[in-house]
DNA sequence: TTTTACTGATTTGTTGACATTATTGCCCAG
DNA sequence: CTGGGCAATAATGTCAACAAATCAGTAAAA
């Protein structure tokens, strides 16, 4: 499975308890271990992790703060609640925050930096050849993408935003809105075009082709809200 | 002064002990009471605000996660340090942010707001014009513009984003870099086309102007921050 | 003189216990 | 049988004390 090398040598302790807290809750909640809505108990989740609830408060402190729990006062945390108007408004600021991670990087990046995103779309072109309408490698694949170019743009006000913040909660949607439309093949040749406008140092010319993609994807996402919407009004379930 | 509105109507407890303090420390971190760099002592700090550790902490968590200040393992808590690079890497993803919410704005916010946009610059204007080319309150009431804005947006991805992270780390490069360029008057003009984009309901165009006028303050401390170095080069102090 | 090891003291990370608040279940009135 | 009020329960927010780790200062050795 975690295509995450083990790095059992060194890593007795990655950090203090509450760090370690922190990423495994982020971990439960972005992979749907923790259901949206679901009430945070502490002195049970405290007792699961095996520590007392004073990390874990700390770290329920840090994952509001990046909007993943909900925590009205003296009504104990709850795992973000989702809906379709919060995912367009992300894409929204997808838009807007990766375009210009997008032409930054087309500015700075190092030419080693952009042919391995070059590299990368190779092989998502290859695991699309092999199984055809893989889904979930595909937008797996698709968000590592995005992921990459918002590290490559070397601005640190706007990877933490976007990597820590914005990255996350795209995987908790994914996993809830299944339904996020068949669009690999032409995704991979945006994605293409784009890489290239950045390997020709067109910053200009990237962001435009970036900002067309995401607000593509959103519209896709809407047409198929508005599909479902129209099929339950017809009394559909 | 605080051009913030201020729910003061009904706040004896706003919120939690973590709640209070943390906000006390952001606005002493903001305000510059605490100097950038400067260790924070949690027994120290608890006594001053007259709490315990707990709820310090909490604060301190949260702090962290919004970048005012920098926690290393077990070596404390420090406000955090700024850089002339840091701030132009602020000022590019203002310009993305701030560019969308610009666009949302002009396309969603009811008529009202857009307004009161408009007579806020009334103030400007008349503010400018009885103490002309007084720094400070241009400043407060440039941030202020943005401010709005932002909110006006009506986008709960963008909100957080721009007035509860970027606003505040931008007050406090405002306290420290002083030197941000006597450009009040034309901002001005710059504000005015804005709006009037806005009240045409011309969602792109409004994005435009607002990212002009944000690359433009943009270059402008940048060539300030060069001529700052060239005297330094030539053996100035 | 500079470097290095050691000791003491301060600070952080963590824990368990206490007060206050919200939630749950129950009883009773309608 | 249903709905509202009340008590018991459990959870949150807060505090004070404990353990581990860093930092300051001193002294010895190269």
């Amino acid at each position: 499975m975690g295509a995450i090398p083990s790095t059992h040598s060194l890593s007795p302790t990655p950090g203090t308890l509450a760090d370690q807290v922190f990423l495994r809750l982020r971990e439960a909640i972005v992979s749907g271990d923790l259901v949206p809505g679901e009430r945070i108990l502490e002195p049970a989740l405290a007792a699961r992790f095996g520590v007392s609830r004073g990390p874990l408060r700390d770290a329920l402190a840090r994952l509001a703060e990046r909007h993943l729990i909900e925590r009205p006062v003296h009504q104990g945390a709850r795992v973000v609640t989702l809906s379709f108007p919060k995912l367009i408004d992300l894409y929204h600021a997808r838009e807007a925050l990766e375009g210009m991670a997008c032409r930054l990087a087309a500015e700075r990046a190092p030419e080693a930096t952009l042919e391995a995103l070059a590299a990368l779309l190779d092989e998502h072109e290859q695991g699309a050849a092999l199984h055809a309408g893989a889904a979930y490698v595909q937008d797996e694949g698709d968000l590592d993408f995005h992921f990459r170019i918002a590290q490559a743009s070397e601005n640190p006000a706007l990877i933490p935003i976007l990597c820590d913040q914005l990255y996350h909660l795209m995987r908790l949607y994914r996993r809830t809105f299944v339904a996020q439309g068949r669009r690999s093949t032409t995704a991979l040749r945006e994605h293409r075009a784009i890489v290239d406008a950045m390997r020709e140092r067109d910053g200009a010319f990237a962001e435009q082709l970036m900002r067309r993609h995401i607000a593509k994807a959103r519209r896709n996402i809407e047409d198929l809200y508005a599909a479902q919407l129209r099929a339950v009004d017809t009394g559909e379930e």
